[in-house]
DNA sequence: TCTTGGCACTCGCAGCAAGCGAGTGCCAAC
DNA sequence: GTTGGCACTCGCTTGCTGCGAGTGCCAAGA
């Protein structure tokens, strides 16, 4: 028994079922690829497979179906990701690079990415912990209310009203303002929040208590944890094309897509931007989605991703395609965050 | 034969049929409603409903569901909105009120809806079209780069980062930002932005272009469609509860709430807030969707709405409690957004 | 040792018929 | 106007049968 033609059988049972949806049989493989042999040869092949683990079959006389353990080897071993079509990129360009802000940007994302692989896109917002402030704003709305405005490197704005319990004056405003800036300009979260904790001791006691007040409401703003969680969803109507045993898997999915710690927690910490990971079936964190895989990456401007994007689907998906749609768009979000 | 008993029959085929899901015969009507009467007469007011075009049978040896019609007239004649129980009100007023800012009260908004109902609740964002400026702050963060914060009277603040064709003094900034907060602080969006075109004329020459790209953008801002056209959707996983025959309904469902224009035309115009509307069935203006219902109604501080929120289900939905969720969730949010 | 054709066997599924029963409409009596 | 009775309809369940796709195994051939 050739080795090489066992895998060649796997590969083609994962292509069929993908397509067909449905149990794939000898005899129909060997008509659909051209594998030069006997249905009686794929037969044995087949039954090895099935030994290996990497093939079932649903029912007695039907044909068979790969396992998530199939899915694992094939997506490992048997397939690289392949480039997306130059029509397909400059599609993709054009489209990302229509975008005005962020908001945007992650909206057009989610579109693409669901439209490309007909699949459910997640994406994650940047998450502020990895970025660095660009700007501080401090601006008086009234003597004793501030507009504090925060802007990060990813492109996320920030903004809070703050009462004060006392007025400020106009040159102590200035005053704080540019203290505020050197203390906290060009830093990483972490670091401009240390420095802006440390900001009251630099003030005479009397502005104490508003400068304290102040470095607060801006250490809360960048730890604002509410923005970390955020994820943005899209394609769920292809949802609808999971086929008719959906009723079982489109439940558990629409509730996932509800809880967007779920989410998170799907998508994975995908610390590195580049690699594509795919978790296939029981392999993720969810008994309920134990019939449900995710392709997803990080992106970022950096090698250090900032946040996760990737699709979520049934184990029997494109893995290829997915992967390739996944790392194009993910390649493109970091290019066009580099530039903004 | 007794006209209210008629009614009373009909009112009984909706309550049971919505909450049995199952065609509902004579029989089991006056077992579980105490008529007083038998089913033979049962079965004679039945007759003169389906006569009215108000019940029909799916098929010849089945008991009655509700048509459109029906359930039109059950709403319109046979039910008028049930107060919440101070328990529910309460925790409506709890939940809303841990709110930080506009996007949380949306938020928490849109689960309390699909919380309360058990549908899919969908909440439209403040209009900009019907608020007022509150603030407007420019900001220097380089010589050739502006950040502009436009701050609206329903709490929602928009930014943008300009860029300058050529350096803006620091004095011509200061100049600049009153004469702006002259033009449009405390205006409607629509009279601000005729304000703001007019300041080009008041400035020399040399400054004309600068002012125009500022004022340019902020109109820009508030005019910025793609807020009118916000919505947020929550409660999608109440889909999966539609029942066996949802795989018609459920695909445009699902499709209509990817589409934000869709939806925004499902809530309907509802320009004054207080009334809920009902859309049931072919009423609306999606064929897709003649299956499912809308309830809806405005939302805002005054009598005017700012926005509009409200639930999407099949038509065969508890209406009473459906109008009471929604116009309970209404008059908080009001309240509170009055309070901001 | 691997491949192949043949063959018996399994078993899901479509199709059909029968019986059940919920529900109706009608009618005559109250 | 209401009620009990009764014949009738018709969808649904159950059980049965035959079909066919697909398998596993085996013996013969390369």
């Amino acid at each position: 028994m050739q080795e090489d033609r066992k895998l060649a059988v796997l590969r083609a049972i994962v292509g069929d079922y993908v397509s067909t949806r449905e149990p794939v049989g000898s005899k129909a493989l060997v008509e659909r690829h051209h594998l030069g042999v006997s249905p009686a040869t794929v037969r044995n092949d087949m039954a090895a497979l099935e030994e290996e683990g990497l093939i079932a079959q649903p029912h007695t006389s039907a044909g068979r179906i790969p396992t998530d353990k199939g899915y694992r080897f094939f997506v490992d071993r048997l397939t690289q990701i392949k480039p997306m079509s130059s029509a397909e990129k400059r599609a993709i360009s054009t489209f990302l690079e229509g975008a005005h802000d962020l908001d945007d940007v992650i909206q057009r994302s989610v579109r693409l990415l669901a439209q490309l692989t007909q699949q459910v896109a997640i994406v994650q917002y940047p998450t502020l912990a990895r970025s660095t402030v660009r700007h501080v704003e401090v601006v008086a709305l009234s003597p004793t209310r501030l507009l504090l405005v925060l802007i990060l490197s990813t492109g996320r704005v920030e903004q809070r009203v703050l009462e004060l319990p006392t007025e400020l004056a106009e040159d102590s405003l200035i005053d704080l303002r540019s203290k505020i800036l050197r203390a906290a300009a060009g830093q990483r979260i972490s670091d401009a929040a240390a420095g802006l904790g440390n900001l009251a001791d630099q003030v005479p006691p009397s502005e104490r208590a508003q400068v304290t007040a102040v470095a607060g409401a801006l250490v809360e703003a960048m730890s604002n944890e509410r923005y970390d969680e955020r994820v943005v969803v899209g394609g769920t109507a292809n949802l609808a094309r999971f086929g008719e045993g959906f009723d079982q898997s489109i439940k558990p999915m629409l509730e996932a897509l509800e809880e967007h710690v779920v989410l998170l927690k799907l998508l994975g910490e995908t610390t590195s931007s580049g690699a594509v990971t795919v978790r296939i079936g029981h392999e993720g964190p969810y008994q309920e989605l134990a019939t449900t895989s995710v392709v997803a990456t990080g992106y970022g401007p950096g090698v250090e991703a900032v946040g996760s994007l990737g699709i979520v689907g049934p184990t029997r998906m494109d893995y290829p395609g997915s992967m390739a749609a996944v790392r194009a768009v993910a390649r493109y979000v970091s290019t066009i965050l580099d530039q903004a």
